[in-house]
DNA sequence: TCTATTTCTTATCCTACATCAATGTGAAAG
DNA sequence: CTTTCACATTGATGTAGGATAAGAAATAGA
């Protein structure tokens, strides 16, 4: 039971809590660590031992909407698994202005993968764009894991390689993709995202102004485009 | 003496090989891989008996100013080490325009790891930009360099963590610079670059046409910059 | 429910960069 | 020495998308 501070909101420490509240926060803790250990079976393929040596330190929190998981400039300490909601990793420019790196719903992994590693300051923002519940996995735990387990290291290195097609390709529609075919390329790649998002977080993903995002989808509509 | 043949650029079998041009390639040859090894120590912290063990099979080549190393489509099966001259990598779009995503010079390497790694048609073509000879590191090397030493694992590691990092920092530029804030990053990544490729290469690697970059440089003149 | 804030659209003008076309330059080839 | 070729520069003009402002619509808060 150690861990179940760490389930409330830092914005919302319920100022009493009932048994129900107290409930429904435990079932949240607890199905998130399902969520995650399910994902570690299936996806790196481990045994039920050793997901249960892996998980057992872990600690699961949930963020309120526009809550910060990493700053820019701190070292960033954690791999954060998305059980439930939905987070986003940005940068600022000299202007302020933000600029999406990647967006993370449901059983997506984000972090600053190059501070983490080298532990170098970050140069990206990680906050929640709803209400998550978050599994924390900190350096530690890559460690462990690949202490434990083959498998795991085969995991991990096809997760590196994943994460380099995918940037190689945004470099590549950055470089010679207009602003629609960006758009349709971010619809294909986070098909459900486009309802949950604001567009104007879409827009910076894409490297555009909300206005042009506007422009883009309206010349779809006019197309008579129909998203999947 | 069995890779010999692979020696000669494609494009210029010697009509007659004189003692002279059969020692000249014997020499680049040796001198390629003795450079190759020395990198393997002193980067990948390998043993002498180690870097002797993974070199023993290695085919090196020189090729000519714009041979091919990959074509698009093509899986990819090779890394290759660039001992001396330039290569490139760089996709080419529906209109036939080419972007280039990354220069290797010397001690550089260059391959299409989405493809390498997972067995797909590549999207990137790689070609030489000066005569360059070439250490040819084929998928079972590394699998040996894995067996071998858990020290090269961990080089490998480190070099794919410091390509995501690369890949992350020109995603941002590409998002949130303007065109002479990403040719003065492109001058600090590649210092020396600037001089040995011509300035279209340079304008397709920050995605600009020639012309533009033609008018940054002059800006640049007019604000009396000096690089380094 | 009604206000208030956030988000989305529309319209205008504007700017960075693209495109096209002409000219310049310097090194290699004849 | 001149011709050619491969690049680089320059200028004129076009355009995708940015900046700004203001209204409409959606969402949230109370």
């Amino acid at each position: 039971m150690k861990h179940t501070h760490a389930l409330f909101p830092h914005h919302l420490p319920p100022k009493k809590i009932t048994p129900s509240t107290f409930y429904f926060f435990l079932f949240t803790f607890h199905s998130a660590l399902e969520n995650f250990k399910t994902y570690l079976k299936e996806k790196a393929h481990l045994t039920v031992d050793e997901v249960a040596e892996l998980t057992r330190e872990l600690s699961v929190k949930t963020v309120g909407k526009s809550d910060f998981l990493l700053h820019e400039g701190e070292v960033c300490h954690y791999s954060f698994f998305v059980d439930k909601g939905l987070l986003r990793s940005y940068t600022i420019d000299e202007g302020g202005k933000e600029h999406i790196i990647q967006f993370a719903p449901e059983n997506w992994f984000i972090t600053d993968r190059s501070s983490a590693y080298f532990m170098e300051p970050s140069q990206l923002t990680i906050d929640a764009i709803e209400e998550s519940t978050v599994v924390f996995l900190d350096n530690t735990f890559m460690e462990k894991a690949r202490d434990l387990s083959k498998e795991f290291i085969r995991y991990n290195e096809k997760a590196l390689h994943n994460f380099i097609r995918h940037q190689q390709q945004r470099i590549n529609l950055l470089l010679s993709a207009t602003a629609e075919q960006r758009y349709l390329d971010f619809i294909s790649l986070y098909p459900d995202l486009m309802l949950r998002v604001p567009q104007w977080m879409i827009a910076s993903y894409l490297g555009l102004t909300p206005e042009s995002l506007s422009r883009v989808r309206k010349e779809l509509a006019r197309k008579n485009f129909k998203p999947q």
